[in-house]
DNA sequence: TGTACATCAGTGAACGCGCGTTCACTGATGTAC
DNA sequence: TGTACATCAGTGAACGCGCGTTCACTGATGTAC
């Protein structure tokens, strides 16, 4: 059953895309190369005419979810006039009932953040490259200080506390079984946050 | 080879305490019963003796981590004069190299986060139940507003999103094979939150 | 352009290994007298 | 207190299943003439 070369590419990105999808799911130890290959529509045997190994899938499936996820920072921003309501509408999806219901097609730090630590290398640098893109794309979207243009280390480490506080959030929101508990952190860090990536003045308008 | 009780006893404890730690340092899935049983110095058919599964140790075992890091948590509290002063170094410590290469006794939260999430209901609920406990405890511990006595939601509210902000900082650090990014999130979380568990007044000294 | 043959994407069975769990057995402990 | 026996924590082999990977095979595609 041999098939045509761009049926076969659109097999393999099939492969990818569903993968994506699976691994953020149910984490790449929970998804087997078999119900990757039959959610693409395909038999496992055919696996390795595309991939070296699962874990090389697995690097690959980890870059595309990253790709996608910097794709809907960008979307967001240049449907948003401002970037500050380009970010908070980002993160109010981020920490939304849906996003955090359905991991699969959501955030691969928060779905495959402590997997990762503990895969092989190709895995750990897939994870590791996209997090440094995504980080860099974030602190582009934060708001300086008023002065329009604005200190660039600000900015860098406003993103790196913001997307922690997001990562922490929408884990523990996810492993948690009481749902008043998990609704609560949700509601909360999107509250946290919001002050924080207003465009800020030199204050923090905390009082009254 | 039957054991005394006290003899037996103290084998149960020392298999669940392996297990918290093993556990902790490469997941649930990534340890197998044997493993534990071989670290405590048994073999792996004693294993049912003592529990009804593996599942069922992993539920005693995340219980008995929770119980370390809030009794972690206490002991700062204790130590330190100013509830300021010891989460301040409650916090450096968490966010420190020596945290961020041994997870095996640290923070089960930022170590078996995502993992949780797809567990049995056993493993949720104690991750739940010792996730409910940690983030009361350390509300306890957060300074409220300058009067004094202070209001309890909003010291919760801050405890919740510190404790975010620290689980998703430690993650990213620890799934991050870039030594000097991994570096500079743990150190921008720390400086970070600083500001966030001050005594805090009704301002928040952003400017110089 | 048409034909003959090599290629190779896809199939499904099979292999091998790891791991959770079970089981027959051992021998020291605990208990009944 | 001493003795006989039942209990049961611990041992190590074995089972069964899932999963990553391999392999022989198929038949349509691509290519050489």
């Amino acid at each position: 059953m041999r098939v045509t070369k761009e049926k076969a590419a659109a097999n393999r990105a099939r492969v990818v895309k569903e993968a994506a999808r699976l691994f953020r799911d149910h984490g790449v130890d929970g998804v087997g190369v078999a119900d990757v290959m039959k959610q693409a529509g395909l038999t496992h045997g055919g696996f390795y005419n595309h991939f070296a190994s699962k874990e090389t899938l697995a690097a690959e499936a980890i870059a595309l979810a990253f790709e996608q996820a910097i794709a809907r920072l960008e979307k967001q921003a240049s449907e948003k006039d401002a970037p500050a309501k380009a970010l908070a509408a980002y993160i109010a999806r981020y920490l939304g009932l849906e996003n955090r219901d359905a991991p699969g097609p959501t955030c691969p730090m928060a779905a495959l953040g402590t997997d990762a630590a503990r895969q092989g290398p190709h895995i750990r640098e897939a994870f590791s490259a996209g997090t440094a893109r995504y980080l860099e794309k974030f602190a582009a979207l934060m708001p300086g200080p008023s002065s329009g243009e604005a200190e660039e280390p600000d900015r860098r480490a406003a993103a790196i506390a913001t997307v922690s506080m997001l990562i922490g959030g929408l884990t523990l929101a996810r492993a948690i079984t009481d749902r008043s508990l998990s609704d609560e952190i949700l509601v909360t860090v999107a509250k946290t946050l919001t002050p924080m990536i207003g465009e800020k003045e030199g204050n923090a308008e905390r009082q009254p």
